[in-house]
DNA sequence: CTATCATTCAAACGTTCGTTTGAAATCGAG
DNA sequence: CTCGATTTCAAACGAACGTTTGAATGATAG
């Protein structure tokens, strides 16, 4: 076992993960070949197929092994502050941070390959194959469903079908800056990667988003905040 | 003349940028084959190649065809208001309404093939392929600039990289919304095709993206604005 | 009608794709 | 050390990819 961990380095399978994360988030699930990845990460151009059955189940390992842990998480974050709260509502500022915190702390994983994966999540929400697209639905369905749940519970003035809009601009806000750290340069002038310093991007994150959130209703009036 | 009208419907250039459009949008750029295109065009297979020299530049001209007017549109719209408004400066919302109204005017064609654009520019700009997001990037660059400018005037008191952030930002929460119309639906409830009322969407749009970018400042207090 | 140009067409080009195969190598338990 | 199971390997599979070719067809001007 002493010599055994120091020949492959990581097992096959770890190896073959990371390189497909990578390699994904670089060229896409098309534009990624199994030659290619294989190459990368020293393996054999069967070792795929031998470990994860085909493309297609490695890519959904890819995404199971990240996603499923920082759901969880967000979950495990939300009932935390829910039990502090005792029975009291908790602010939307608090439930926000509960839900964009689990992916912000990935971002700085540099060394893990956690920010290569958030730039990856980023772009599959609007991945056009529609396996990828339900596999993310269904692995992030019941996180969605308790967060829902807490947002009626904090903001129980605002019409359901009005918060469901407000949350999807949220999640947009929040998948864009995800897939964007090395993204479309649109605006002249955004900072380089060392602005994204997970602390500060969270604090911006949730000032714009708990203010789109609370935004007031297109019936009502009063619009400025602050200046 | 009156007979060659016709006879191919549509021209042959014509058809096959519709055509693939509506592909590049359901399969990816990728995932949407020369032979797919080709045959659902009715079109000979050589006939991309030949009208458009290659892959790359049917996918650069299915952008052009759309993109170019679009933006045209919104520094035109930008212009008018602020002829209009005579050296006063303008609102926030006003400037949002002219950057997002062309998107959104995309989204309601429904026959001409904008709002299948619509989706396609949405997943444009999370794109893996480094060359379709640097021909997105230059094809948005001036307007953004114009764009920028206008809310630098109209919220003198931001700082600029604030700003810098928080169209980022809005431009995130469009792109989410114009690519989603048919992804992941992540928060149930959420609804169907019919929802997709262009008037109604903008009001939504604007009033979640103007309280995000007038939200206070992260060392400001006061967060509550309406409930 | 004829000559000229642009367009369409069927066929084939060479390459790369994901996957499969069966043998070789490596492993852990008895 | 031996045996059975697990893992690795080189090689090949058929299919699909974007592109090219040269001949056939169409329209147009002299």
């Amino acid at each position: 076992m002493s010599v055994r961990a120091l020949k492959p380095l990581k097992e096959t399978q770890t190896r073959i993960l990371d390189v497909a994360e990578e390699l994904f988030m670089q060229h896409g699930f098309e534009g990624a070949s199994m030659r290619m990845l294989t190459a990368k990460a020293g393996v054999n151009l069967a070792a795929v197929n031998y470990h994860f059955g085909s493309k297609d189940a490695l890519v959904e390992a890819v995404f199971r092994r990240r996603l499923d842990p920082m759901n969880a998480e967000r979950l495990a974050e939300l009932e935390r502050l829910e039990q502090e709260a005792a029975g009291k509502a908790l602010t939307p500022q608090a439930i926000i941070r509960a839900f964009i915190g689990a992916s912000l702390r990935m971002i700085e994983d540099t060394r893990g390959g956690g920010r290569t994966f958030s730039r990856l999540l980023g772009r599959a929400y609007t991945e056009p194959a529609k396996s990828i697209r339900q596999l993310i639905g269904r692995m992030y369905a019941p996180a969605m469903e308790r967060f829902k749940a807490a947002f009626v519970r904090a903001l129980p003035e605002l019409p359901k079908d009005e918060l469901v809009w407000r949350m999807h601009f949220m999640f947009g806000t929040l998948a864009y800056t995800l897939a964007a750290t090395d993204t479309v340069q649109l605006i002249a002038g955004a900072k380089p990667e060392d602005r994204y310093d997970a602390r500060v991007l969270e604090d911006r994150l949730t000032a714009f988003m708990s203010a789109g959130l609370l935004a007031p209703l297109p019936g009502a009036q009063q619009v400025r905040i602050a200046a």
